[in-house]
DNA sequence: CCCCAGTTTAACAAAATTGTTAAACAAAAT
DNA sequence: ATTTTGTTTAACAATTTTGTTAAACTGGGG
């Protein structure tokens, strides 16, 4: 389980890269983060850019891989949502800094998100048909309220990925520390899903 | 009404600034934007650090001072919770780079927020504080479900806010163009109220 | 012991970006 | 009419960042 320099180089470049999105990334912080020095990088990476677009593919696979692989399978509506929030936050906790990174190169040049998702195989139809339509079903049902699908499926998005977008201001704002805000994450996996759940239930 | 140069210079600031944060925005850019020259932008502006730090205070305030505002009225909690939420996605409709634009900036230096707040005389702990008590308030008259105040808040926040700052992937994802996505922005303001309100409503 | 892949050092070249300057020019103000 | 102010051009200096190179060193495998 020791790590090679490539991948130790890799995970110092994860770091820097996700924190502040490539054009604040220096070479020279991803090899201080590696404890190694700009030359060996160099040996054995071409250049920034090529170890950028490795490791976009890596967090875009990691943050819409798993997400599709839910979003398709054959569950129950309460069931789905409970998989997805899990997940996201799930995977969040693990890697924090992920959805901000997505998202400041993703608006900074919107095509990457057609590229490298045909690249990967994820039909953004695909991913919503489901949903949408075991979503309508229920609603057809009288099982929940009448609602937007598509507006479901942000208002889950948000709730889970917001937080860790916004993770400095909240840690501010509700004055936690770093501990508890992970913490606060772990419990919000069921908070949410109680959340989702209760807005979308009918009413007496 | 015609601007000044300063202005036109400043409007551009905002918006090569807002699109990728310090790092990404080239003085070329915002001089381009401008349809002005880089020396001129040197005229009016000692350097690029001078012109980011003013739009940076401008677009802070902009983005809590009212919040705060609307955070301290003396509503009662539906009435505040509308409120909240109409400013939030009413103001991100006319800036809609806002929100990404702090995040990557208080992600790469936290202490902007600290240092900004007191500028501008906000308290983070008098900002939740009425939210928090109104909350508990409700709770314990049993209008609403036990839920953590802070919790309930940041799901605010985060239904308020996460769809701009994803905009770009929420549009592709949901085959939205421009146009439809900000249509859908303006009935979100009701449609994440009555979410919200649901929610945390008791079941019987 | 010697070789060699991996690594460091240091110097440097190349490129990108920022900031400065002087001169010329345009348009408005006096 | 001429000064002043705002603006452009173009060249360039300074700085920062990236990428390259050569030489030396290190430690383990053959």
């Amino acid at each position: 389980m020791t790590k090679t320099t490539e991948e130790i180089i890799m995970d110092a470049a994860i770091k820097v890269f996700t924190r502040g999105g490539y054009a604040a990334a220096r070479t020279s912080d991803i090899a201080r983060e590696a404890g190694i020095n700009r030359a060996l990088l160099h040996y054995y990476f071409r250049d920034k850019q090529t170890i950028f677009n490795l490791i976009f593919e890596g967090r875009f696979k990691e943050f819409f891989g798993g997400l599709f692989k839910v979003m398709q399978s054959e569950d129950s509506l309460e069931e789905k949502i409970r998989k997805i929030i899990n997940h996201e936050i799930g995977t969040l906790i693990l890697h924090p800094d992920l959805p901000r990174f997505i998202a400041i190169e993703v608006a900074s040049r919107p095509e990457l998100l057609v590229e490298y998702g045909t690249k990967l195989g994820l039909n953004p139809r695909m991913l919503i048909a489901r949903f949408e339509e075991l979503t309508r079903a229920e609603i057809a049902k009288g099982n929940i309220r009448d609602i937007d699908p598509k507006q479901l499926l942000i208002n889950i998005m948000s709730l889970s990925i917001y937080p860790f977008v916004a993770q400095p201001i909240i840690r501010v704002m509700m004055q936690m520390d770093p501990v508890m805000f992970q913490q606060s994450m772990e419990r919000r996996k069921q908070e949410v899903f109680e959340f989702v759940m209760n807005a979308i239930k009918k009413h007496a």
